[in-house]
DNA sequence: AATTTTATTATGTCTAGACATATTATCGCG
DNA sequence: CGCGATAATATGTCTAGACATAATAAAATT
């Protein structure tokens, strides 16, 4: 382990058994500096990582203290769908609905009018039957290999994972009722509670891809950690 | 800007632009040393910051890459309740509806046997009524004022937030039936699609709170981001 | 007393090296 | 040709300073 290492993991103890309480102020860094027998940047690394985990804050000429717990920001494991189907229920299968070329009509106001997609819908499978229901568009200004790509032996999502590097991505999460197609293609009664992920992905400011995928709310959930550790 | 910030923002670019692409080798540190006229532990510093995005990996003796892209993680911003539905909606109001004292009863399996803890339920009204029920545990071991904290004029959301430290935090988002008592406190028909947030949340180890949040499906939802820019 | 100026202080960023360490390429040997 | 020892190399971490910057406290001025 290194000085750093060892700095911040001795801060961070002390902060988790409330011996430094939030505002508190810790030593200065010229204090750590003798305490530790090192030179000021490797203390201002160990700060600096611990900035940015939110521990602490740091402020010149006052000094640094321990953070009041402030904002609820989480890291959540987006699962590749395959992966966790076959993890969890042992087996796992794309089949592919529909695949068709068209054009942007405007419906997913992400992507610029006119621009050329590939639409592709399709059903997850566990061992215990349909898992999700994806409906995928996929900009292929941005992915001019998705036009020819074959979705019935690879799900998009692991072909693009494979294929397309990204950049950004948002989600947003919620909980829907099954409608017609979904609960006919997931055989659960219509109003059956999925929960709904949806994701946008670009790259250099360009859409490259937009997926939403309902899942049985019956056998799915995200899980998201938080640790002041950062990496 | 500052130099290490520029040479991050230029090398973003060139693998956001797809100008670099994954697999990439990226001009070693003497390099970029020569490139920008800096010290090398400037570079490093740039370096450094994009290998936590998880954009780039540095090999040694090999040199530094561009990463191919299979992160499947966002930064998931865990809103305050009583915020959020204020900003949304314009109002907000946490109504209190029980209170108890009692001891683990080993139903939630995270605090130790015999744990005395606040048992508290609620609901958080916007201006168009009730939007979320909460139901949570707090550990009085861990946090002995909340047994006399008042919670009919402060949520315990807000409560705790302002009050205690905490270190770590698991997340776990589904999506469920309304059940008679949801059902009931939220105005809705039985089974309606509701987003089931539970969050337990540890100090140094030691569980502080567990918490069952049900929101209205038709009304909440939880946004994730994900940029390679760290934050 | 109120306001502006000045000095002080702790952090923010940087330099120009040093040595350590992991990894790879190469050389010599059997 | 295969294999182990050796040298080369890029990153990993660190040092001992330097100057910049923001925020505060003290001093000087109005």
């Amino acid at each position: 382990m290194s000085i750093a290492a060892r700095i911040r993991a001795d801060i961070e103890e002390r902060i988790a058994s409330g011996q430094w309480q939030p505002g508190y102020r810790i030593p200065f860094e010229h204090e750590l500096v003798s305490e530790y027998g090192c030179a000021r940047a490797t203390v201002g690394k160990a700060l600096t990582g611990l900035v940015r985990s939110g521990l602490i804050e740091r402020r010149r000429k006052a000094g640094t203290f321990v953070a009041y717990p402030h904002v609820h920001s989480a890291v959540l494991d987006i699962p590749d769908i395959g992966k966790a189907i076959a993890e969890r229920t042992g087996s796992y299968r794309f089949e592919l609905l529909s695949s068709a070329i068209r054009s942007d009509d405007g419906t997913n106001g992400d992507f610029a009018p006119a621009t050329p997609l590939r639409h592709v819908t399709g059903i997850h499978h566990g061992a215990d039957g349909p898992f999700a229901h994806e409906d995928r568009l996929i900009s292929l200004t941005a992915v001019p290999r998705a036009r020819d790509a074959d979705f019935t032996t690879e799900s998009p999502s692991a072909w693009l994972l494979q294929s397309v590097p990204w950049t950004q991505a948002r989600h947003k999460i919620s909980a829907i009722g099954a409608n017609l197609e979904i609960a006919g293609h997931l055989a659960l009664p219509r109003g059956t509670p999925c929960l709904l992920v949806e994701r946008w992905t670009w790259r250099a400011g360009a859409p490259v891809t937009y997926v939403s995928q309902a899942f049985r709310g019956d056998r799915f959930d995200l899980v998201a950690t938080f640790t002041p550790e950062g990496r």
